[in-house]
DNA sequence: TCAAAAGTGTTTGGCCTACACCCATGG
DNA sequence: CCATGGGTGTAGGCCAAACACTTTTGA
């Protein structure tokens, strides 16, 4: 999660999510994706995903005035060092579990993300946006055992990715070490598909016990 | 769908989702719930889902001015005749393929709600929002039939229902008539649980064939 | 007595979990 | 030659689609 550190008040010295106010002539996506892009220092911020959650509106959400927010959640495979700068003295990337206690209601909107992040990985083909635009296999069951928790079958889940048409691309020859050792595996880019249809579901190891 | 005849410019005379502007101190959705009871007439809409969709915030949707909009979607079971009122000339129920040809950029916004509703029924339990308390498990599969567009076996939909837990519960003794003839059917009300494991897919008659 | 709608039973096939096994590479 | 990760094969079991069938009502 990136995160940054609030140098004025309310809140000052707290952490929170990145964000911004929206210029005249800016939708919410181009401002996030403009704050995104200052607060990463990443050239090429045009073409991510950036996936809209929901809006915050309530009007003592900010004590200082009424301040309606627009969450949007993006992913990034290999995240840059971050930039501080604005009202924040420092900005980090921080894992999910130790970002707590933010500023102003953010708990409540990272929590927001990553229930939405954790059902889309199930019936979309969201999970490649958290790669390289090449990647093994064994990189995108990472993404799922890590945003869900737990662990998968490394046949099975080969088998389902592979039998979703237009999940997954290969890269025809090209191959890649991964953990340093073991046999190089496979590259693969992410499809056209946007959709898994059959979905692929959480928690194979929680049906009932024979 | 609800619309609303716009009374005014800019597309006066076309139809448009009903709406209005936040007050000093409501969030998006208490502002959505007054407008809803405003324009139903509806008394107890507190009780009543609202899903949040997503924001609109292209700074050109509106000609008159920047207008940020935040979409909800209310299912309403037995909708009342709406009343007309405010800048609105009248307000009427129209089928959703009726509702075509709207004001500002409703269309998307209304074809945006179709597949989020859509794609809702499949892994939760939002279908019981739009039948009234009491209901059958026949109006229930109507439900998914009308918004999926697709007809499902009526055992084989009966027994998935049944078989997860907190989806529905049975009223006991109690049975209504439904299409005039036929069997009374028995009643039963929407239960505890809010999402469905496993999901209730689509699209049943549409694999590969034998 | 027929039509229509609810509800039950049963078969069959497909998918999917679980696990065993081979392959390739670095140390 | 062993540990590590990639990749293939397969048997068993569960589940659900498909459809036949019974039940209960109104006309």
């Amino acid at each position: 999660m990136l995160l940054v550190e609030r140098g004025q008040e309310p809140y000052a010295g707290r952490w929170a999510l990145p964000g911004g106010f929206l210029l005249p002539e800016e939708s919410a996506e181009t401002a996030a994706r403009r704050e995104l892009a200052e607060e990463t220092g990443l050239a090429d911020v045009t073409d991510l995903h950036l996936e809209q959650l929901r809006t915050y509106s309530e009007p003592d959400r900010d004590p200082r005035m009424r301040v309606v927010s627009v969450a949007f959640a993006a992913l990034l495979p290999d995240p840059p060092a971050p930039h501080g700068g604005g009202d924040a003295s420092q900005a980090r990337w921080v894992p999910y579990d130790a970002a707590v206690d933010l500023a102003f209601d953010h708990d409540r909107i990272l929590a927001d993300a990553r229930r939405r992040v954790g059902a889309k990985l199930e019936y979309t083909c969201l999970a490649t946006a958290f790669c390289p635009a090449e990647f093994t296999l064994g990189e995108l069951q990472q993404v799922y055992e890590t945003v869900w928790g737990t662990a998968l079958d490394r046949p099975n889940f080969r088998r389902k990715v592979l039998a979703t048409p237009g999940f997954v691309e290969a890269v025809p020859g090209a191959a890649r070490l991964t953990g340093g050792r073991g046999k190089p595996a496979a590259l693969y880019r992410a499809g056209p598909a946007t959709t898994l249809h059959p979905p692929l579901l959480r928690a194979p190891r929680e049906g009932r016990p024979a």
